[in-house]
DNA sequence: ACCTGAACACCGTTCAAGT
DNA sequence: ACCTGAACACCGTTCAAGT
């Protein structure tokens, strides 16, 4: 990449991370650009889609999620390490405000740009899933894929502002129906 | 209202029903007016706002859903009455489709069009949530605005196409949380 | 009373023309 | 190679002019 177009790029990263820490992920390309100071145009030629944007912002969370679940797998309390990997897991998106949707299309359309970062992301939580499951610690009727719609679900509440004051609350009301409740017979 | 306003009124209603069945809650209200072959200044006059249209699309559904909350509170099974009501719910909003994200906005807003039918909606649930809870079959932990919560929550599981499998079972995954599960001491 | 649609201020996205 | 911004096809919403 030549030198001029390096600089572009990264400084439409760091206003579009600006602009979807201010407004969500569904602020206006147009406004990126503008508080760029680049045309329209350079804007589609770095990231042609919004998920390609979306996705180098998310890059680096994700890269962290991915280390964080590899160190909480060889955890020996696979229940608190899968609640663990979903408080953090919600919070960054959260913290990409409606990104959550986008997420949960690009599972099901591999020529999403956050596809495969998406998928990834997916089969962290599955691991340490069956972790839990293994040990009796998660309730052995749900899978990966419920695990990610269950993480949307708390992060699409996050998202809502006049649920928020609530969501830590109802994160422990649905981590308590992950995780096993009731005392099983071979304990 | 003269008789040639009440026939577009009734004819955009309708319109907008097909629409917002076909497109969703945020279908456009340039097609409505379009597809109802009036003017676009007819439909604002007749829903000055989006949620204007919204709450006249759902007032039947609402009420219809208030008549069943009455008739389930005098139900000798206060926690699978509360679990109907939930499955109701979920199922009009996803019967319009992304409706959820401004109900929940509504709850927030008294100047909403959908601000009354939403607190009303709430309320029913919340009589529900309470009779279960004093019986001992609903979790005492939350309020009628967490099962709002967990219900909007559903709601958008529902919305996702990619999710849409999985709805059903995630319903019981989350109904199974807020009904309490062990066996009590007491019983 | 009510209806109409041009007008305004926006979008997302593309692409010919420039450097 | 890369950048630019006009152009296209849309929005939501308002309001002067008509019937």
């Amino acid at each position: 990449m030549r030198a001029d177009a390096k600089k572009n790029y990264d400084h439409l990263l760091e206003v579009g991370r600006e602009l979807v820490a201010e407004q969500g992920a569904d602020a206006s390309m147009r406004d990126v650009a503008r508080r760029a100071g680049v045309g329209i145009g350079t804007l589609y030629r770095h990231f042609p889609t919004r998920e390609a944007l979306l996705e180098a912002l998310l890059r680096n969370s994700f890269d962290q999620l991915t280390a964080k679940a590899g160190g909480l797998e060889t955890s020996d309390s696979p229940g608190e390490a899968l609640v663990s990997w979903l408080r953090e897991t919600v919070a960054i998106a959260h913290s990409h405000r409606g990104v959550i949707a986008s997420m949960t299309a690009a599972i099901a359309d591999p020529d999403s740009a956050l596809h495969d970062s998406c998928m990834t992301m997916r089969a962290s939580g599955t691991r340490l899933l069956a972790r839990a499951q293994a040990e009796g610690k998660a309730r052995a009727d749900i899978d990966g894929a419920d695990l990610f719609a269950l993480l949307g679900a708390l992060a699409w509440i996050n998202d809502q502002p006049s649920l928020r004051s609530r969501a830590d609350h109802l994160f422990g009301v649905i981590a308590s129906a992950i995780l096993v409740q009731g005392v099983s017979a071979d304990d």
